[in-house]
DNA sequence: AACAAAAACGAATAAGCGTTAGTTTTGTAA
DNA sequence: TTACAAAACTAACGCTTATTCGTTTTTGTT
């Protein structure tokens, strides 16, 4: 057929993991087939195994590569001494812009990785928990500080990582809303509420 | 093998497809086989095609029992004569319900509706526009009263639906939480805020 | 006990799947 | 030009898929 074509910078391999990423979010992993890949890329299916191990290891370059992004930044996070509230605020508007910038990839990480495959599937659910306990933690610092109100600390935080994870309608709705606007609504809504 | 066990006032057809539910929450649409039900069931994957149609119906049957319960629930919902935070009230605590009692339905609802074929996938998109759009309306209808603040009444909207959608988590922590704390607080953050 | 309808079965079909093997083309450097 | 490696190709493998067919078994009703 013809030569993948990769941008500078970037690998063959990380050519082939983007068009996954839109593929595996467009249509689900299940559904998405090496051929269908290949097609996509301009290229026999078979040329894609001189690059990659298996579509498997695909789903696991994506999931990872979003599992760190988000630990990482928490990890910083944490360092920094400001107050929980603020901290709560950078964390949104990270998922925020995330989600804009890597769409593909986040929403696949939030969507497909039921299929990933042992270890890697115990490994990624220990990865997310880490990431929401650490979230848990800061909640509840801000209610012993009494900077956040006293409400179970776990829905709280589940209620924040909802709805920033839901953020795929956003995608659907880009020309409408302002990205500033989204941020300042939602950072508004999820720390102070809607009600006047 | 054996027979479709069906407990009364309830159809083979929807055993199959309560059955089909649990399965397709579990492993996705795409990576559940028929006979990988019917052993579920405890018959041959043949036996199934004497009681439905095809694979794909059983994710219409799924998809548009949820799609109506919530369109018949904001019907209702609209007819009613109390305030329009007492409405969205209503329906997160609707969705609370919704998602404790009928889990497997509505998690499959909310994450495979995108295997549906043509026709059935414009359809139960312009249910959930429908749906959306009416709640956009009671929110706009709020911030015109002065009840609700002033901030974008779509992405106000989309933020609660991305919370109660999110409600899976629920299930994970099942023993931890007690339903009336979590409504309390759900509730309360998406309404009045976290903050002090 | 006889009959019809419902529901089970086993076997088969055609299509699609991820992946491999062997071979040819392409690009690069000596 | 020659040599070598990278990356493409074609063809095929073994397996699974949803679904259909013809037949047998089970069920409920006279």
């Amino acid at each position: 057929m013809s030569k993948i074509i990769s941008v500078p910078n970037e690998s063959k391999k990380e050519t082939i993991s983007k068009n996954a990423s839109k593929l595996f979010r467009k249509k689900g992993f299940s559904a998405t087939s090496m051929r269908e890949l290949a097609v996509d890329i301009g290229v026999e299916a078979s040329s894609l195994y001189n690059h990659i191990g298996s579509k498997s290891e695909l789903l696991q370059i994506i999931c990872f590569k979003v599992a760190n992004d988000f630990i990482n930044q928490i990890n910083e996070l944490e360092q920094v001494d400001i107050s929980v509230t603020s901290k709560l605020e950078k964390i949104i508007r990270f998922h925020i812009h995330k989600m804009l910038e890597d769409y593909d990839m986040v929403y696949v990480a939030n969507h497909e990785w039921k299929h990933l495959q042992e270890p890697f599937l115990k490994n990624f659910l220990n990865q997310r928990k880490l990431y929401e306990n650490k979230l848990i933690e800061m909640v509840k610092l801000g209610i012993s500080e009494k900077s956040i109100k006293k409400l179970n600390p776990e829905v709280i935080t589940f209620t924040i990582l909802s709805a920033v994870r839901g953020l795929e309608f956003w995608q659907q709705h880009k020309k409408n809303i302002d990205i500033q606007e989204l941020e300042k609504t939602m950072v508004s809504q999820l720390l102070n509420g809607i009600i006047k």
